[in-house]
RNA sequence: GGGCGGUUAGCUCAGCUGGGAGAGCGCCUCCCUUACAAGGAGGAGGUCGGCAGUUCGAACCUGCCACCGCCCACCA
């Protein structure tokens, strides 16, 4: 006998599987198969912590397509590894150490060094184990960090080859800075924020004259900076003013007052100082018209030493002061109070310092150009699609990409800087000398690269790049990214670039956007707020299957999840519910039983089938072709929904209800026929709930050592039978009009009433050959057929499409509410009726909407009017109260 | 300042190519019927944000408006 616990046991299950499918090498990719390649990069997980609810998604939706592909006999890869995530980590640990009440520089950069790799070791070893215990079927023989060995020499490949194509240069330049990381950041890791603030109206001396002019800043501490003041040359309160000078007061130094269209008339004044030191624009400006830049700021966020009389405090400090020192002299026209956007740092929220400095930097137009014609000509699409306009407009407007970060954990530029002459040569392997002067005494680059140039080469470094490997030729370009929209521009953006350039193809065929997972009610998880779940803590308590499975019924394309608790308890109940649909069929069914796709076809060609048969089997193909199809555009949520509805509330509520008494009596076709359905429905599931199917089906007949392996059903259309379809929606809406007539005169459900039917002559043929289906679903007892509906004794009665019935009761019942339950139904047949006529009676409905339109309208018409003839019938023959 | 998305049942959301408004959870009634109480049967609940337009027909297409959210942008 078989042994099957009532309830599904997630733990003892998860536990066996995994480690047996990872053994036996189920998971890893070939580069020795002609079949068709389906590969997918994991997007890498940063190691500075665990796995969120966001993971938990994305990797989730990647073993389903995973799942999917290698099931349908695609030879696929899933890729994993992890990210080294240059700041972000550093500042982790940077964080331990401060518990020590230690810094960086206390340790010195290699013994910092050695302790991030050792804290990489505890953080990705931690990552790993949680994508195993959400059941991926990543090939870990092929697992990668972006800083290890090959990577970081695909990186300084890269790095040489683009120096060497004039698209890498170094230079000076007015970068983000964050004073707290103490390192250059791109523009895209800077975060706006609205913020309230001031707007102080400075009276700048004009030289030679009485006159002043008022310029407005949020940020009076770097007047101390300025080199001149602009008006726009149209602006005619300032002709009189052109080519001449103002003094700088606190500093008194003599500034041109210049004309440059990028002033705002409107705004403040209209005269504006200009600080190329510390202002984007006015950097452009100060190139413009050549003028000097005094650096009032240093990397830490502190007055220099040209900040005069406020050398050495810190920035807003020196904003307090100078204000102050301003308006003793009388030259603070007024403050108004101010709102503005204030640019933050991504990782550390310190308000960040434009300054000039030293840096490296990607040319990057060339390689947009490349990057953007491959999304216009579909080489690589974006699901949903409007995404795709995004990506379009970012690369459209892109700016040179500031690759250098004065950080310690991370890639080495390969540049060596020579001692003598100041030249940077820039070399795969440390050079010998100077490539310009030939000195001897080149030293490395102390910077290290933004942290996504690494993991902008990560779909074909991980395969090998720059060798030429097997592995590449196999699996570049990759089929599908999976990943979330806040990383486009960073990674996306990045990878479409360096691919095209470096491999001349795309890097992935498709780019699925999943949207952001939030709590139940749709807030933003966050420690602050405290709303985070726990992707480990739920498998843990649902089960790994259920969380899998509520995260792909969730997964929209490009919309937020809301990830919601209850709604998951209702998907363990769903996997409970596969089980005991299993466990049912199992405890019934005779050893040694056949239920292949040949036997069904012969019980099909014999004739041996009856009408549920043939409907279940006909559902199964519609699912089968539906699941197909949506799962080819990313319907994950649709795909997962369908066959939730289909497997609960069709196989298991109908189907194997219906066959009960067959099995009961010994019928193998009716266990066949579940069998195979059962079976065929668990290799659907199974790449959304990868346990349970494969624990299920082991107990089942078949042929084959796993299911993940075990081929993705094909539907056969010619099993599709729409007039049975029809005829047990009839056969259902009968049922279950008898059950509500029954349940609302609150009669036992388990006494069976004797039943008297009238309907149209075809319809009583169809419900005669299914009386044994009415007794036992509706639990009737006698039933007899007549042209009208005997009235005598207690009766209640409904109707069903065309068909009228009255079940004959040995009890009172309230006739009041009997009456009120037969009006209400009336009550809304009254209203189809009237819409259905309104439509029919429009000539130009009749004339114009198409033939099978017109048609199903006149049907429901006939319908709702036989119907309401019947309940008014019935609404009479009551006896009165 | 530009761009994108959203507004559907008490809650959270689906609704594909325009043609009888759906799911899960919650709520109410009945039932522990030997697959499953993590279950079964039934029920209540919606002017699909507003207005206008296109159409025989609009939750769906178009325009305007309102509110919410997100992204991008050098307004001192």
């Amino acid at each position: 006998m078989i042994n099957l616990p009532k309830t599904y046991d997630p733990k003892r299950v998860e536990r066996k599987w995994y480690s047996l499918w990872e053994e036996r090498g189920y998971f890893k990719g070939r580069t020795d198969t002609g079949k068709p390649a389906y590969s997918i990069v994991i997007p890498p997980p940063n190691v500075t912590g665990s796995l969120h609810m966001g993971h938990a998604l994305n990797c989730t939706l990647q073993d389903i397509l995973i799942r999917w592909k290698r099931m349908k006999g695609f030879n696929t890869l899933w890729l994993p590894g992890t990210d080294h995530a240059g700041i972000a980590t550093q500042n982790v640990v940077e964080r331990q150490l401060a518990q020590e009440g230690k810094t960086r520089k206390d340790l010195g950069r290699t013994a910092f060094e050695k302790r991030v790799w050792k804290w990489k070791k505890i953080a990705e070893d931690n990552i790993l184990s949680q994508i195993r215990k959400l059941g991926c079927s990543c090939d870990w023989s092929r697992q990668r960090f972006t800083f290890d060995e090959g990577l970081s020499r695909a990186v300084r490949e890269v790095f040489v080859r683009l120096y060497e194509d004039g698209l890498i240069y170094k230079g000076e330049y007015l970068v983000n800075w964050c004073p707290r990381c103490r390192t250059a950041i791109s523009d895209l890791e800077v975060e706006f924020a609205p913020t309230r603030g001031h707007l102080w109206h400075i009276r700048y001396p004009v030289k030679s004259s009485d006159e002043f002019l008022v310029v407005a800043t949020t940020r009076p501490e770097t007047m101390l900076g300025d080199t001149a003041v602009a008006v726009h040359p149209d602006d005619g309160r300032y002709h009189h003013l052109r080519g001449g000078t103002a003094v700088l007061p606190l500093m008194d130094r003599e500034i041109p007052i210049i004309e440059d269209t990028f002033v705002d008339r409107e705004f403040g004044t209209g005269a504006v100082k200009v600080t190329p030191g510390h202002d984007p624009n006015d950097f452009e400006a100060g190139r413009r018209h050549e003028l000097p830049i005094v650096k009032v700021i240093d990397e830490d966020g502190r007055m220099t030493a040209d900040a005069g009389a406020f050398a050495g405090l810190d920035r807003y400090r020196a904003r307090r002061r100078v204000a102050a020192e301003l308006e003793r002299l009388g030259l603070l026209e007024k403050v108004e109070s101010h709102g503005h956007n204030v640019g933050r740092c991504q990782r550390c929220s310190t308000v960040v310092e434009p300054l000039v400095s030293t840096q490296w930097f990607v040319r990057v137009k060339p390689l947009a150009r490349t990057a953007l014609q491959a999304v216009e000509d579909g080489s690589t699409v974006f699901v949903p699609a409007n995404y795709s306009k995004i990506y379009s407009d970012w690369m459209t407007n892109i700016h040179d990409w500031c690759i250098s970060r004065q950080l310690w954990w991370g890639h080495r530029i390969p540049a060596w800087n020579c001692e003598d002459c100041g030249h940077s040569t820039v070399a795969r392997t440390e050079p010998e000398s100077c490539s310009r002067c030939g000195s001897a005494r080149p030293v490395q680059e102390s910077d290290v690269l933004d942290t996504w140039f690494s993991s902008g080469l990560w779909p074909f470094s991980t395969l090998g790049w720059p060798d030429r490997t097997r592995d590449l030729e196999t699996f570049y370009p990759t089929s599908a990214l999976v990943t979330g929209f806040d990383i486009i521009f960073f990674w996306v953006a990045r990878m479409m670039m360096l691919g095209l350039r470096f491999r001349g193809d795309v890097p992935f065929g498709k780019v699925f956007i999943t949207g952001l997972v939030r709590d139940p009610h749709g807030q933003k998880m966050s420690k602050s707020k405290g709303n985070i779940i726990d992707p480990l803590e739920v498998i843990e308590e649902y089960g790994c299957d259920a969380v899998r499975f509520t995260l792909a019924v969730s997964a929209a394309p490009g919309a937020d999840i809301p990830f919601s608790i209850s709604r998951m308890a209702g998907y363990r109940a769903f996997c409970n519910k596969i089980w005991n649909g299993a466990r049912y069929l199992l405890l019934n069914l005779d050893q040694g039983l056949s239920a292949e796709e040949e036997d069904i076809g012969r019980l099909w060609e014999k004739g041996s089938l009856r009408l549920e048969d043939r409907w279940i089997l006909g559902r199964l193909q519609q699912i089968n072709q539906e699941t197909e199809r949506n799962l080819e555009r990313f319907f994950i949520h649709s795909a997962s929904n369908d066959l939730y509805h289909f497997f609960w509330h069709e196989f298991c509520d109908w189907y194997v209800e219906l066959i009960k008494g067959r099995i009961n009596g010994g019928d193998t076709v009716a266990a066949q026929v579940a069998t195979h359905v059962l079976e065929r429905s668990l290799r659907l599931l199974h790449p959304f709930v990868p346990f349970l199917t494969e624990e299920l089906w082991q107990r089942l007949p078949h042929s084959g050592d796993t299911i993940m392996l075990a081929p993705f059903p094909e539907a056969r259309p010619e099993w599709i039978d729409p007039d049975d379809i029809e005829r047990m929606t009839q056969l259902q809406e009968l049922i279950t009009a008898l059950r509500t007539a029954r349940a609302e005169n609150n009669i036992d459900p388990r006494r069976r009433l004797p039943a008297e039917f009238t309907c149209p002559f075809l319809t009583r043929g169809f419900l005669e050959s299914q009386s044994h289906h009415l007794k036992t679903l509706a639990q009737l007892g006698e039933i007899e057929f007549l042209d009208g509906l005997s009235r005598e004794g207690l009766r209640i009665t409904g109707v069903a499409n065309t068909t009228q019935f009255s079940l004959r009761l040995d009890q009172a019942i309230d006739l009041a509410a009997e009456k009120d339950r037969l009006q209400r139904q009336i009550g809304r047949l009254e209203e189809d009726r009237i819409r259905l006529d309104r439509k029919l009676d429009n000539e130009n409905f009749v004339r114009k909407a198409p033939a099978h339109i017109v048609d199903g309208a006149r049907r429901r018409r006939q319908d709702v009017g036989t119907q309401l003839n019947r309940l008014q019938d019935m609404l009479h023959g009551l006896p009165e109260p």
